[in-house]
DNA sequence: CTCTGGATTAGCT
DNA sequence: GCTAATCCAGAGC
């Protein structure tokens, strides 16, 4: 995807990854799966969002401009992967929550959930502030040629989008906000 | 400096 | 259903 795509709103960007690819290359390895739920985390005025309260040294790429990368550690444990929308200086991002693997094939328990896909896909906060519109090493597209058999987004209808409240922000004023979007009867959606 | 708790998950009751 | 795992941001002193 260009830098156009992602330089809107996070709501916007976050319907719209339904069904495109990620791709992860790990040397001669590549990982792809499609995108089925994401969250979208507005900038100043949205108290679920890291960066509502200002700049510090773990949320600071969310204040590059779109298409760049923010992960971060979550419980110690866990990371999360997100791609940064809007202009520069607006820290609003969208997180990836469940992706459906393609190649090589997986089981819904490794690649379900924000932490299990990034453990899959190894990522880490190595990764945190590269720019996707470049990077070989993650990237979103609606395409790829692998050893000439060519994989393609799905095109995800509206009709096919279930929206609702995003998972884990409960003690937030925020909470309510219907920012969470996956794919109807996908089998690899977190939480129902 | 100390303390609390989180955009989660695995494992146990 | 409950809780431990384990890093680090943010608040308070």
């Amino acid at each position: 995807m260009n830098q156009d795509f992602y330089n809107r709103k996070p709501e916007i960007v976050a319907r719209e990854l339904l069904g495109k690819l990620l791709i992860r290359n790990i040397g001669k390895k590549i990982l792809v799966g499609k995108i089925v739920e994401t969250e979208a985390y507005l900038s100043k005025n949205d108290s679920a969002c890291h960066a509502s309260k200002g700049k510090t040294n773990r949320n600071k790429a969310m204040f590059l401009p779109a298409g760049h990368i923010y992960v971060y550690l979550i419980y110690g444990i866990h990371h999360c992967l997100n791609i940064v929308t809007e202009k520069e200086s607006v820290p609003s991002a969208v997180l990836i929550r469940a992706i459906e693997p393609l190649l090589p094939m997986a089981d819904k328990k490794t690649v379900s959930g924000p932490g299990r896909l990034t453990k899959w896909m190894k990522i880490d906060k190595n990764l945190n502030g590269e720019y996707m519109i470049d990077s070989p090493n993650l990237y979103i597209d609606d395409k790829i040629v692998i050893c000439g058999n060519t994989i393609t987004a799905e095109r995800v209808t509206a009709r096919s989008i279930i929206i609702t409240k995003r998972i884990g922000v409960e003690n937030c004023q925020d909470r309510d906000k219907l920012l969470r979007f996956y794919i109807k009867d996908n089998q690899f959606i977190s939480k129902i």
